[in-house]
DNA sequence: TATGAATGAGAGTTCATTCAT
DNA sequence: TATGAATGAACTCTCATTCAT
């Protein structure tokens, strides 16, 4: 009984407005945000403004429609995300900086695409594409890698594990992340992304003054 | 012949045996660890070797059962857990060592309690009783805002904003045991508990070098 | 996404009351007599008088009800028609003849057993349990070439071949109970039966006139 | 724009190249060659190579496509088929030898034919359009009666009923055919029908020696 | 207390049919 | 004519919940 559609699913591609195909990627990103099972092919296909024929006519079952988005989203944050990236500063703290105005850009577009990214990671048996789940998670810490691979790690008290004191700046800024977002009932918008900067870069200070030599 | 949801479970707390409770409590947490939709009923009786109408003669209904589930791992966190650290050392960087050897006597105990509290807080809108998961939530809040209270920030640097500082720590070592949690297929055990602390004891170094004075 | 409940239908054996097994069976029987994708499990349940939840929890899905039927018409003609014919005459026509008494047996206890086969025969395409159904035939077949072993050919005239001679008088008896049964609308009975045994005395007798030495 | 179900499919037949309407046809019988429910207009216009819309706009319904297949075949069956026989030899097994070799010429045209009109036979509650259907059979029977008429049945024996008679060798005749059909996988070809042919002349043979005089 | 067969509303999925192009 | 994306009613199947025993 495998899924019919591919996996690709080519009939959504090709539909020609792209304002209808992130109506019904947001639609979807906002029900799987809690997790595979809780979601409602129901409830998409009513945001979504679509009849349940053509979510299925898209993506052939509930499971495809969940691959796509990961893949989707894993792609995109590649894309839009990751690879900007590339040409960071080698200030660690200063490409978070640079990393969290990208992700308004993608959060304006996308207002659940992280709340669907952390679900997919967390839920994980929940989720019924475990490789693709696992994939992301992969990805994830491959772009970690980098990132670090990448840093100027002299910029570091030299009396400290960089890689410790990398995972230490990582782990607090994506838990303000998380902090800021949890406390947001519905969408990211203008004024919540003013607040999570201003935020932002007090802690990016202390981290400055703390981690850093000098 | 009373209500049919006792939010108490009366009928449960009246099982003589310990340990037939501990078995449907383990089997409840553990199922209820991805979350309030993915879990199954029937997995619960199979693992807790009771019968459906058991379940349900104790419970009344699954979101009783996961209700009390929720007051049972919140009062035991607060008795067993937070209420041990009130007598704390008032450096924050011991508190949080204390509570992590504090950790590992629940653990032993109710393997899934930390995956089950996690899942709580994390997936929060998959929770039927959005008051109970709020409650957590406000009375996790609560907890961190006694412990900063309780701490001695004179401790730390003066340049550095100390409240900020303390939730810097905090997200820091919550992500880091959620980081170790998630290299964990199944339950914690004696090995996983020494890597575990001897990594922690590391990144709390790295804290107080950073962070304290001097 | 295999069947989950075992092919063996425990649950449905364990019904102790011989009456409802029976009449589920005969709804089920009756659905299916027009193929498998025809069917509703919706008009079993009305039919049989259990709920739809109860048809699942005994056969776990629409092709598990299918494959179970399918075994049990399987190994009821077996064991109490072709096994009663062991003993059979060795004049063919005589094994015809006890084999329609016997019929009348088992068509009295369920009344669609005879349309439930020949489709699972005919429409074999429409099938999803291929390999039951083509042992179904293997076996149908196999006790035709017992029959045919355990028959005394030298009753036939010796001038025409014994094999093909043995088919055309299955053949012929076969369409005539066909005939016989696509006159009656709904079931078996008493009046019908005796019909079809008056005339089917009738043709053995052309047959035993023509086919046989004299 | 007349009424939506024209039993006549008049737009169908307005289509001038015969090349394309046989491949409509054929695509069809193959589809029905199973019973109606099983069909799929997604398989039928795929194997003819139509669009969706199209089918529809010739035929109306699934049913109406049914329909026109039924009255189709029946009318092709009664011109080329029956009424070529009214001039046939009054030996009937003569004639059953005609009828076998101008089968040839229609499967040809219409490999799926004959599956196609036994299915409408023998699946008969399967088919919505129940008088045609009906219509169908009691044509098939008129034409029995009519070659049983036309029949010298004082080729008979003297000492069996004719009729009776007469039935037996239609029978036996019609379940052959089946016994071969079913061996077929897919298609009847020139092969196929040698074999055929051969083995039903041994069988006429038979019928002919045992059942007419000396 | 304890059981597990029985229920039925609701979920995911299919497919004949329509209609804007 | 011809297309195929779009629809929604109907289907199979699930599972929290009940109740006779």
């Amino acid at each position: 009984m495998q899924s019919k559609e591919s996996p690709t699913a080519l009939k959504f591609l090709q539909i020609p407005e792209e304002a209808k195909r992130d109506k019904i990627l947001n639609a979807a990103m906002k029900e799987f945000r809690y997790g595979y099972k809780k979601a409602s092919t129901d409830a998409i296909v009513r945001d979504a403004g679509i009849s349940k024929g053509l979510l299925f006519f898209y993506f052939g079952t509930k499971q495809g429609i969940y691959e796509f988005l990961l893949n989707y989203t894993t792609n995109l944050m590649r894309s839009d995300y990751f690879e900007m990236l590339n040409l960071a500063h080698r200030d660690i703290l200063e490409g978070f900086w640079q990393m969290s105005l990208l992700k308004r850009d993608i959060c304006y577009r996308y207002p659940y695409i992280y709340d669907f990214i952390n679900a997919a990671i967390i839920y994980k048996a929940d989720i019924p594409a475990t490789e693709i789940a696992q994939n992301l998670l992969s990805q994830q810490n491959a772009v970690l890698s980098e990132l670090y691979a990448a840093c100027d790690t002299s910029l570091f008290r030299p009396d400290i594990d960089s890689q410790k004191t990398f995972n230490l700046i990582y782990w607090a800024i994506d838990a303000f992340f998380g902090d800021i977002d949890s406390k947001i009932d519905d969408k990211w918008n203008d004024e919540n992304y003013e607040i999570f900067l201003k935020e932002l870069r007090e802690y990016l200070d202390i981290c400055k003054r703390c981690f850093y030599k000098n």
